[in-house]
DNA sequence: AAAGACGACAACCGCGATACA
DNA sequence: TTGTATCGCGGTTGTCGTCTT
């Protein structure tokens, strides 16, 4: 029943790689293609985790990786998608060739979140710092040709990711504007997606609380009662309502639309 | 010149989803 | 159907180089 272990960690090294182990993964790679990992290292000669060795050649010894300096369309490009996508480093290393999900991660880390703090913008929530609280709800979204994003969703992998939203959002009540069922169906779909808070943030009352979780961080509808939330919170609005602690501006994915 | 602070990034760890026996 | 291994992902840590005092 199941599978071996994965490897026996007291073989295995840790720490930096040394070139000769980096000629022996990359030579072994070209031979036989990727995969099987777990087996890998046995069959390579390393005396490395075959986690490891995925890690190690997809982040630093796979030949189409751009090195480098990220340039300012990349950086854009980053926002825009860490804005839409939040942390999933993967599908934003999907829309840029040759930069892996680690090297974006760290990059994010290090650069962009202070660029942005510096620009004055919460890189968590792309909001304004220090945005006061708005009085009105915010306007409806305008026509949705005149605001759809591009966003190409290229491969497989991708696409099962997509997949894995929209399931979850059936799951978080999340609405699914079927405008066009026949798109569902071909990779070129404009999904459409819009994620809303529970439209019933009825009475008031937020979701969160409707789960039982009053005061909780993730309550809304304190904002609402306190008048102190980030300030976009409306009990007769679906627009721009904190869900779960996720701006629905952040969650709305009706921009993103397949190629 | 030395030491500490800070930044950058490579690598590890833990977890969830999925595959497999 | 169930238990376990594998894969892939995101968060975190460790290490090294550079800067500042």
């Amino acid at each position: 029943m199941g599978r071996s272990p994965c490897c026996e960690k007291a073989h295995t090294n840790k720490g930096a790689w040394t070139k000769e182990e980096d000629d022996r993964l990359i030579s072994y790679i070209k031979a036989h293609g990727e995969g099987c990992w777990r087996s890998l290292p046995k069959s390579a000669g390393l005396l490395r985790c075959g986690k490891s060795c995925r890690l190690r050649w997809i982040n630093y010894l796979r030949p189409d990786l751009k090195r480098g300096n990220f340039t300012e369309e990349e950086d854009e490009l980053i926002i825009k998608l860490h804005s839409l996508l939040g942390n999933k480093w993967s599908l934003i290393a999907g829309r840029l060739p040759g930069r892996t999900d680690n090297e974006i991660k760290n990059y994010w880390n290090t650069h962009i979140r202070r660029k942005l703090l510096n620009r004055g913008i919460d890189p968590t929530t792309h909001r304004p710092l220090n945005e006061p609280p708005q009085e009105q709800p915010p306007p409806p979204p305008p026509p949705l040709s005149a605001t759809t994003n591009t966003i190409s969703f290229s491969t497989i992998k991708e696409e099962k990711q997509e997949m894995s939203i929209t399931n979850t959002c059936k799951t978080m009540f999340i609405c699914k504007e079927e405008r066009n069922p026949v798109e569902e169906r071909c990779p070129d779909l404009n999904l459409e997606l819009r994620i809303s808070p529970p439209c019933q943030q009825i009475r008031g009352v937020c979701f969160v609380c409707r789960l039982g979780l009053q005061n909780s961080k993730d309550c809304s509808c304190n904002n609402i009662i306190m008048g102190s939330g980030i300030g976009t919170s409306t009990a007769n609005s679906n627009s721009g309502c904190d869900f779960l602690g996720i701006k629905s501006g952040v969650l709305d994915y009706r921009s993103l639309e397949m190629k």
